[in-house]
DNA sequence: ATGGCACCGCCCCGGTGA
């Protein structure tokens, strides 16, 4: 049995404390992070490897900034979409007991009219075309992170409010289907699930005690591994923590 | 209702996020 997750934790220097909390309640094979918000020689390496973790990191001053944590050593590290020269540290990929795992952030894209939404939708076609091949030389294949994509209504507590804005319009819902369309698979959406599961809660308006928020962080598997598939669920707690993430993790556990 | 909250940095305010 393996365990994969992924979790937006909004700054890793604050957020350290609760990651290692988190795993050693969660022992996974691998944890993807985003927005650790370091520069690569800040870096928490040592914590991470006192905890009994192997990590790879790419980050930048202030933004972004990913990490993939594992229990074995990561092979074949990527960092970025090979192919998509980009300024911003958005993705870490790397080969981790058989299995590839990408982790990304993908961008936010601030407003549909925006410069920061035609730098959304170029990435997310860089990040497509590099798949394509990813998934040629890896059958057993795992994309998670912040997708920042709302792929459904039923992934928005108030779809008509947010119906056109930025995580909901059609351009971005359309990537995110061609992303399927490689023959990934949204592991969350293979079970049922409660109704009004939300991986994000904005800081403001009391939004997670009023449950209100979106289903933006998303763990995509490859069809070899989509049988294998045993269970996918967000985890709530640590949203409830002192000083959260406005993000929850999100968790896969695959047979064999 | 364009605010709300949290984080960062050249740091008591502005940019960004979602």
């Amino acid at each position: 049995m393996k365990k994969f997750a992924t979790w937006n934790v909004n700054s890793l220097s604050i957020r350290l404390p609760q990651v290692l909390d988190w795993l050693a309640a969660h022992p996974v094979d691998a944890l993807v992070l985003q927005e650790t918000k370091l520069t690569d020689d800040k870096f928490p390496t040592m914590e991470i490897g006192e905890a009994g973790y192997q990590v790879q990191w790419f980050g930048q001053k202030t933004y972004n900034g990913v990490a993939l944590i594992s229990r074995e050593t990561a092979t074949d590290v990527v960092k970025n979409i090979t192919g998509f020269a980009d300024e911003q540290a958005r993705v870490i990929a790397g080969t981790v007991g058989g299995v590839r795992v990408i982790g990304g952030y993908f961008p936010n894209g601030q407003a549909p009219d925006s410069e920061k939404f035609v730098y959304k939708m170029n990435w997310l076609t860089g990040l497509r075309n590099w798949l394509t091949e990813e998934m040629k030389a890896h059958e057993n294949l795992v994309l998670m992170g912040d997708f920042n994509i709302a792929p459904e209504d039923r992934d928005v507590y108030d779809p008509i409010a947010w119906a056109g804005q930025i995580h909901c319009t059609p351009q971005e819902r359309e990537h995110f289907q061609q992303l399927i369309g490689l023959g990934l698979t949204d592991a969350f959406r293979l079970f049922e699930q409660p109704p009004k599961s939300w991986s994000w809660w904005d800081y403001r308006n009391l939004a997670f005690r009023k449950n209100q928020g979106l289903r933006i962080d998303h763990i995509l598997v490859s069809e070899a591994l989509k049988p294998r598939v045993t269970a996918c669920e967000i985890d709530k707690l640590p949203r409830k923590n002192e000083r959260p993430s406005d993000h929850a993790p999100v968790i896969v556990t695959i047979d064999g």
